[in-house]
DNA sequence: AGTCAGACTGACTGTGTAATCAGTTTAATA
DNA sequence: TATTAAACTGATTACACAGTCAGTCTGACT
């Protein structure tokens, strides 16, 4: 590994547990054994760090849910959307930094003033959303979904599970036993009764 | 207002937009024009600052929520639940400093390490789920919400509810426009279809 | 007028911070 | 072996930060 690999790793890891603000480079340099120095022969200052990171979390995603579609076959498209749904849950569960990093404020804050921040969360968000509603829009086609709005319904799924979570990361309860629950509400809201 | 009053409303302010790491005492002092060594008069430390402006939001939820359930009759518990989630979005719009700061990641990680800082988010979320599995229990009573655990589905439409906000605070989309979508798929998760 | 406690403040301190820079090491190529 | 460019570093800087402290102000009570 290289020490710019190295340090965007050991970025990844601090700046999801201890935020933008709360991490600083010195500890950063010492958790890598690099000179402090190092760290911005590499990246011109903090904040290009953290674009790098995010930059790696924007392309982490997206490879993962490929790689997903590409090794995954649904009878329909309700099953297709639990899939989706499970998928997510894992992937939060397996690249937890990832979804620490995305459930702070400041890639938000930062999205505010930073065009290409703004761009890797569009692209990130909009990968999300997407998955969901080319899953009900394939689900109303077939006839296991029924006649909802797409694109708004693919929000408030992805608000849920989303806010699962998180729920889940901050310990607030043991979300992690919600899955289930999650899955047959979710279930209840978008099948067809006419089926 | 005293200048305690003060301190503590402009502290609200500021750890909600900026952070308890982004917020400094110096610009606290400025805002308020308030000597800097007041805060530390009224408040040991910033940490006991940031605790005391939790307590505020704590108190501040609990009250309005037994304002609310003071001034409305409801038919059923399907309804109940309705009326519980426009009531949660409305607070979130006319109180967003509020739920910015329960969004935010600091008190959470504070809570693991602070007893007090873990009651004040403990009283919160219970307040949030009890509310939500009052109104289920009572539409399980009634008729109008079929058989589900109530417990754990309050958790559900919270995290959905929530996520909800967050990602209209975030300005991910016009969130603000899935009210409705987020309303009735909410009753056709919860509804009765024997009725 | 004198006393006193609580409210308040300006000036200060020591520490941690992001970032810089002049210079050294490394490794590949001529 | 000599040259060169990229990778790397120790030492340093200027500054922002939370927190302290000695002392002043204010207003109520005697």
């Amino acid at each position: 590994m290289t020490k710019k690999e190295a340090i965007l790793l050991a970025g990844a890891k601090l700046f999801a547990e201890k935020g933008f603000n709360g991490t600083s480079m010195a500890e950063l340099a010492e958790l890598t054994d690099i000179a402090g120095a190092t760290i911005f022969y590499h990246f011109k200052n903090k904040e290009e760090l953290f674009l790098a990171v995010l930059e790696q979390v924007k392309d982490g995603i997206l490879k993962s849910f490929d790689e997903y579609f590409a090794g995954n076959v649904f009878k329909n498209g309700l099953e297709m959307v639990e899939g989706v749904i499970s998928y997510f849950l894992f992937m939060a569960g397996h690249k937890e930094e990832w979804f620490l990093l995305l459930h702070r404020n400041h890639p938000y804050r930062l999205a505010e003033v930073n065009p290409v921040c703004r761009r890797y969360l569009e692209v990130i968000y909009n990968c999300f959303t997407d998955v969901f509603e080319r899953a009900i829009r394939r689900g109303r086609a077939d006839g296991s979904i029924r006649d909802i709005p797409a694109h708004k319904t693919a929000l408030v799924i992805l608000s849920m599970v989303d806010g699962v979570v998180r729920f889940k990361t901050y310990q607030l309860y043991n979300a992690g036993a919600l899955y289930n629950n999650l899955m047959e509400l979710c279930r209840r809201m978008l099948e067809n009764p006419k089926q």
